[in-house]
RNA sequence: GGAGGGGUUCCCGAGUGGCCAAAGGGAUCAGACUGUAAAUCUGACGGCUCAGCCUUCGAAGGUUCGAAUCCUUCCCCCUCCA
């Protein structure tokens, strides 16, 4: 048996970050009977790319699991299988379960850069809700009530907008909640978008005659536009299988205030260090490098992320051409190319009015001198690099 | 079942017969400025063999010299009443 550090200490690491813990008193309790408490933290396997937003909440998991508290890593494909109708986006298709089996597979391999695999317990709600008859999902839903349903803000707000709330929506809550009943959870996390849902398994485990979950939200990450929530679908994300220099680059061009949020929910830096940071008593250019480097780091290991950085540093700050610049051959054009078409088929444009575009606006480098024109003679030159707006390079080999 | 509102270019949203590839905003891209920051400014922003041509305004037909705009049918979304 693992001995586990007192509640005390445990509270300081796991309340850092974190918006709430409902009811604290009781979280507390649990923490101080000494006994390994099952953390459950719920997926929905729809999309397999896990970004960085996602790992607030898996670091958190991360946090008890270290405790040597259980965590148990619930994927909800039988939620999955109904479709998820989440509010103003149109009604998902629902997934085959072969797609969401797939999913699930991606999801673990992901998660698992981060939890250990040996210690989580890996779970499908199908499991106990595929097993329920229309009597057990009847009787489910007669432990609940319409007015407290529209408790959920999400709900409510649609209600007094007379926008529309299928039936089924209902039945979300109700599921997850069940789930912890299920699971005999001890503990849910999940984003402050999750509290109401959390709150339902609480009720759901009373009714079970269960000691009701305690339910911990940490904050949802804005994505880098700094405004709307990260996610896949507004393409404001930072993947976390996306290639170090990727989530290089995409950090470095975080506002410093963003680079502050992301800093406080996301970094592991030592608290002496965060306090410098968010006191501004480093340069903002450099803690925002310390905290590319340290993301890349996270997902690609050390060595990538420190390349990561050089390149960066050659590209943007020097204004060098970076170490792994695409080639490509072409026969040698037999006089004059018309620049728009060029960038097309060598694929550094979407089409040649965007190539015109580029080449107009002198958004177009060959061997670093601006396009002047948009007809260019490579003449005997054996190659040439291009560079295309800011971070597009491409070396073409002529033969 | 009844009544009403609506589907416009990536998104929101103007546009009710020609001056409409379609206002405005957002997003995006390029340039300037920088710390590849943010903010700001400038420009672009359907496609193409690019002073021209082709394809767009839910779909298909029709009226007209001419339609996103008018007519017909159809599809889809929403609200209210029951």
């Amino acid at each position: 048996m693992i001995k586990l550090p007192s509640a005390e200490e445990q509270w300081k690491i796991l309340s850092r970050g974190i918006v709430e813990v409902l009811p604290q008193e009781d979280f507390l309790e649990k923490l101080r009977s000494g006994r390994p408490l099952r953390v459950k933290a719920g997926f929905d396997p729809t999309a397999p790319d896990l970004h960085v937003g996602h790992t607030v909440l898996i670091q958190k998991l991360r946090q008890f699991q270290q405790l040597g508290h259980q965590v148990i890593f619930l994927i909800g494909d039988f939620t999955a299988l109904i479709g998820d109708p989440t509010g103003k986006n149109e009604t998902r298709k629902p997934l085959s379960e072969d797609e969401i089996r797939r999913n699930a597979e991606t999801y673990k391999s992901q998660v698992f850069k981060i939890l250990d695999p040996e210690k989580t317990e890996v779970r499908f709600n199908s499991e106990w809700m595929g097993a329920m008859k229309a009597d057990d999902v009847v009787r489910l839903a007669a432990k609940y009530t319409v007015a407290r349903m529209l408790e959920r803000d999400d709900f409510s707000k649609r209600y007094a907008e007379h926008r529309p709330i299928a039936i089924h929506e209902f039945l979300y809550p109700l599921v997850q909640g069940y789930d912890s009943v299920a699971l005999k959870a001890d503990v849910e996390v999940g984003g402050t978008d999750q509290k109401f849902n959390l709150i339902v398994g609480r009720e759901l485990q009373k009714e079970a005659g269960q000691a009701p979950q305690c339910v911990m939200t940490v904050p949802l990450l804005e994505g880098l536009d700094g405004v709307q929530k990260m996610s896949k679908s507004l393409g404001n994300y930072i993947g976390i299988t996306e290639p170090a220099a990727e989530i290089f680059g995409k950090v470095m061009s975080t506002s410093d205030t963003l680079m502050m949020r992301y800093y406080e929910l996301l970094s592991d830096v030592d608290p002496e260090r965060y306090e410098a940071v968010r006191e501004g008593r480093v340069h903002p250019k450099e803690a925002k490098e310390a905290l590319a480097v340290e993301l890349a780091a996270r997902f690609h290991g050390a060595d990538a992320a420190n390349a990561a950085l050089e390149n960066f540093r050659k590209v943007f700050s020097k204004g060098e051409i970076p170490e792994d610049v695409p080639e490509r051959e072409v026969p040698r054009p037999a006089g004059p190319v018309w620049l728009p078409k060029f960038l097309h088929e060598l694929g550094l444009v979407g089409g040649s009015s965007e190539g015109k575009r580029l080449v107009q606006q002198g958004g177009l480098q060959i061997d670093g001198v601006k396009a002047a024109g948009e007809n260019h003679d490579f003449g005997a030159a054996d190659e040439a690099l291009l560079r295309a707006g800011k971070r597009k390079f491409l070396r073409v080999r002529f033969r």
